[in-house]
DNA sequence: CGCTATTTGATTGTGCGCAATATGATTTGC
DNA sequence: GCAAATCATATTGCGCACAATCAAATAGCG
């Protein structure tokens, strides 16, 4: 620290929490491809086949919202997994607003091979398999920077609670 | 545990630490947003003003490896921060294959009102300010996933080291 | 000098991710 | 019943994000 000028009000991206959390997802992401390209899914498509298996046969928004997503990103993606054989999209019989997506013939077949990928990743960070470095990295980061944000105990307000950004 | 089907295959979205990282970092997104709108950044181009702050005129590859980000993402967001009069792209004198980045002036008037941008984020965090809740969830969900993760020490190899995916 | 390999960004194509809006079905009020 | 409000999904537009590819410039070697 000397030829440099740090900030010093907080606009520092080490000291953002957030910036760990977003690293951390690019990096898990990356760990993810190689293992899912072979079974021709993306990540995203890969949450909604786990939330298939866990239970058949939901409707847009109930995906949506185990998944954080609304519409506008789970539309297309269905369709381009319903295109390649993964899943079935049908309107309710009860309510045609609603569309239930189910599991087709293609996609209960990719579970078995899917069994594999947790595995592989667990296997990949907690050891020294595929390059997850970054993922390690992240975690670390993550680790340290909950451990150094206090908890906020009902009424502290002056966001002076160590890195939380 | 009645009526469901649940994998126990290690298949199920609870499980899975990368997508509590996936959730939160969706929902820190969705934090800043109404933060950052006011100045007319998204969140990776904050993630750059950051980077430029704490040390001005960098290449881009010093910013992609800074913020793990390759090139095919960043000339088009650099591209749009220059033409918004956040920073300049000027091509290195000593070797033209290089660009470097600085801040223009529209850059450097942003530090000012960005300093209030992590002390927002932490109070709401931290207390009850802005709808906050998604990256609450989110980061007691990581916190519990890290804890229930052992550490590896050196030479597991079987994948039972709890929630790592 | 010429030749090749490497480095650095830019370009292209595909796929998320969300806001705003549109469309159409269902429910509610009267 | 019928109009208005509401609800579920689709569409559009913009901005990341990355792989693959390309082009330009430098470095190194004979």
């Amino acid at each position: 620290m000397s030829e440099r000028d740090p900030p010093a009000d907080g606009l520092t991206l080490a000291d953002q929490l957030c910036f760990s959390v977003y690293a951390t997802a690019h990096a898990f992401n990356r760990l993810y491809k190689p293992l899912l390209d072979p079974l021709g899914l993306t990540y995203p498509q890969y949450l909604v086949m786990l939330a298939l298996w866990e239970r058949d046969g939901r409707t847009v928004s109930a995906i949506g919202e185990a998944l954080s997503l609304d519409s506008g990103t789970l539309t297309p993606l269905l369709k381009r997994m319903e295109a390649a054989g993964l899943v079935r999209r049908t309107r309710s019989a009860t309510d045609e607003r609603q569309v239930i997506v189910t599991l087709a013939p293609g996609g209960e077949a990719l579970r078995g091979r899917a069994a594999d990928v947790p595995k592989a990743v667990a296997c990949a960070v907690g050891a020294a398999g595929i390059d997850a470095r970054g993922v390690q990295a992240g975690l670390d980061a993550l680790r340290a920077g909950l451990g150094r944000e206090r908890r906020a105990s009902g009424s502290d307000r002056d966001g002076r609670t160590g890195r939380t950004g």
